[in-house]
DNA sequence: TATTGTTATACTCTATAACTATA
DNA sequence: TATAGTTATAGAGTATAACAATA
């Protein structure tokens, strides 16, 4: 049962990659600044974001200074701690994570084409299982 | 609705990303290797082996290379295509895919576990539902 | 003293281009 | 001619250790 479930997100996560790695290379991206741009939603500190991504801190520094170069994000100083840098997206970066989801939905949808109404209605609840799962 | 169904997907796959990369810290390996010995099953070529990892072939030399030096992986040539070389698990690499399988349940288990029998009876669906599109 | 972000280092992953050996 | 795998190269992601600024 917990193999079921496991050997499922597992397969999840490896086709979501792959879509990922393509998605990236069509917006001239690497795998990872496009996680950056869509995984940055509530401006985090350099140290959140190395948590949110699941690598060290000391990687973040220059996937954000690579994407800063690009004008896609800006750090801005915390206003209550002045060793903290919080990152957030620049005008132009939004728009580009649009772009991107808008692009990642439409590869997910060609895959699921032929899930039922309910099933899609189901998609609302099981994002939020999960999200508030992982905030715990 | 289409993007309730994107946003779960992406959700699953960057928390099951942040879950490998960890495991694959406690193994000794990178996150791609890890992804090498999981999805290793029916004697791929080197060629396919790129397919099935979303990268370019170039890549995967030096990735086989490094975990066939570890005694993980072995090259077999093709009986019928001089030119193919397929790649299979060692013994030793066996029992390793195990033991992550058997972590990475363990960790899916525990972030996981609150989502209801409905929710992760949906979970596999998408799984299947997603594995059997790609392969098309 | 502890924490945040940075730098330096070494290794791995990544794509492009050019090569070889087979087909 | 075309394809499978390799090599060379350059850029990006990765962790460890050491550091400056701040708490």
């Amino acid at each position: 049962m917990t193999q079921d479930l496991a050997s499922a997100v597992a397969t999840l996560h490896r086709e979501a990659a792959v879509l990922y790695a393509g998605i990236a290379r069509e917006f001239e991206l690497t795998s990872q600044q496009t996680q950056i741009l869509c995984a940055l939603s509530q401006r985090p500190s350099l140290g959140e974001l190395a948590t949110i991504l699941g690598c060290d801190k000391t990687n973040v520094t220059g996937m954000v200074d690579r994407l800063e170069k690009r004008g896609l994000l800006a750090r801005e100083p915390d206003e209550k701690d002045r060793r903290v840098s919080r990152v957030v997206l620049t005008e132009a970066g939004e728009e580009l994570r649009e772009r991107i989801r808008t692009r990642f939905a439409e590869c997910v949808a060609e895959r699921f084409g032929a899930l039922s109404v309910e099933e899609r209605a189901f998609c609302r609840r099981l994002a939020a299982a999960v999200s508030s799962a992982g905030s715990r």
